[in-house]
DNA sequence: GTCAACCATTTTGTATACAAGATTACAGGC
DNA sequence: GCCTGTAATCTTGTATACAAAATGGTTGAC
């Protein structure tokens, strides 16, 4: 398994993502260094630019520990997201072309096929395929680096999201209003709608911190 | 000038803001690090983090720019930037306390004084505080990491607009407005307000393109 | 005269060696 | 018996050495 910094970025990465790594691990330079077949140097690297997506956390002189987050930051994190998304929705609604719309639409159609097919994983990936779609109608590339960050560091709580029961099937019937709003150009809508879709509230809030507590 | 990875990253950062290293410079690692007295690897660590943040980019063996944003980008930026600021003002509004008022309002105080000896510096400086107040005010940690670090990243190109005729006066006169929507707890009317205090829209694009020109 | 290929030089990426700070265990005192 | 101080060990941070890749210049051919 040999490796450079940038694979094993991704390499570490899916290691937490998939749970190798469990939140508050102690992630030792050497250890990874000689899982890996590799010098302690790149993993610095790795270790650091994962400290600065904010997936692990880095204390100066005291080593990186896989990031644990409370419920309530957790809640922050998706508060946030929510916004992000639902302006990246508004701004959709209002400067989106036909390829856009294209893309969106052919998303959309792919979720309703996992969905139809009652495929949990498979709507999982389709499903971040259309709001990338989304994204990147906005027009602007800055937000759509935004979302996507932030997007890829909630990946893990968001998959546990959606093997909650009937959260697919609403999640789909959500999206049909969002394209929507986005096709009629009604930004406001698209901002109100995605906001919702995104948020964690009500019983919503309650399934996530059960599934924290795993 | 003995300095560590951590200081050394300031140093840059502070570098890259003043203009000692200009947009597009390249950033030759071994320049630097004789520059700062210290050996290559922590300039490279310094380096990733300034990458990271997106105040440099950093091109897989082909070394190190300080990022060149054109106008579009800014302005995407200064969209983004406004939309996490009134969700923060949202926040403040409904959730604030005694002691984020008084933080608050004294920071608009230091504003007032800085803007009645129209010091811009000056101004430029409470006015960070008084943003800074109002992400606190928040009670939303992750919002208010955001925020700041959006803020660090667009501290160049708010220095240039104070800079523009009035400028002060009118930032001033919003500022007010702001204060008096979040203390009344009108949480719609302080995102609106701050929305439009942090947008660079109509006149101020101007201002800002050709600020850039220099 | 211009273009292309090859070689030299420069520069990034990785490995290893060394220094300094933090953690922990052990011993001595209260 | 418990707490505290000190020392040993372990871990991070930095320096240097080495490898690989990219850039640039020079030379040769068309």
């Amino acid at each position: 398994m040999t490796a450079t910094s940038k694979t094993l970025r991704d390499e570490i990465e899916n290691g937490i993502v998939t749970g190798d790594f469990q939140p508050g691990e102690r992630l030792d330079e050497v250890q990874l260094a000689t899982r890996y077949g590799v010098s302690r140097t790149p993993v610095r690297e790795a270790l650091m630019q994962l400290g600065a997506i904010g997936l692990i956390e880095i204390r100066p002189r005291r080593g990186a520990v896989v990031a644990e987050h409370g419920p309530e930051r957790v809640f922050e994190m998706f508060e946030v997201m929510a916004e992000l998304e639902a302006m990246a929705g508004a701004l959709a609604a209002r400067r989106h072309n036909e390829a856009d719309m294209a893309s969106i639409i052919a998303a959309l159609e792919q979720c309703q096929n996992a969905a139809a097919s009652d495929d949990t994983d498979q709507y999982y990936y389709e499903n971040e395929i259309f709001h990338r779609a989304i994204y990147s109608a906005s027009h602007s590339s800055f937000l759509e680096e935004q979302c996507l960050a932030l997007h890829r560091r909630l990946r893990p709580y968001r998959r546990l999201q959606l093997r909650v029961r009937n959260r697919m099937k609403m999640s789909l019937s959500e999206h049909g209003g969002i394209v929507e709003a986005i096709t009629a150009g009604d930004a406001e809508q698209a901002r109100f709608l995605l906001r919702n879709h995104i948020a964690v509230q009500g019983d919503r809030f309650g399934d996530l911190i059960s599934s924290l507590k795993t």
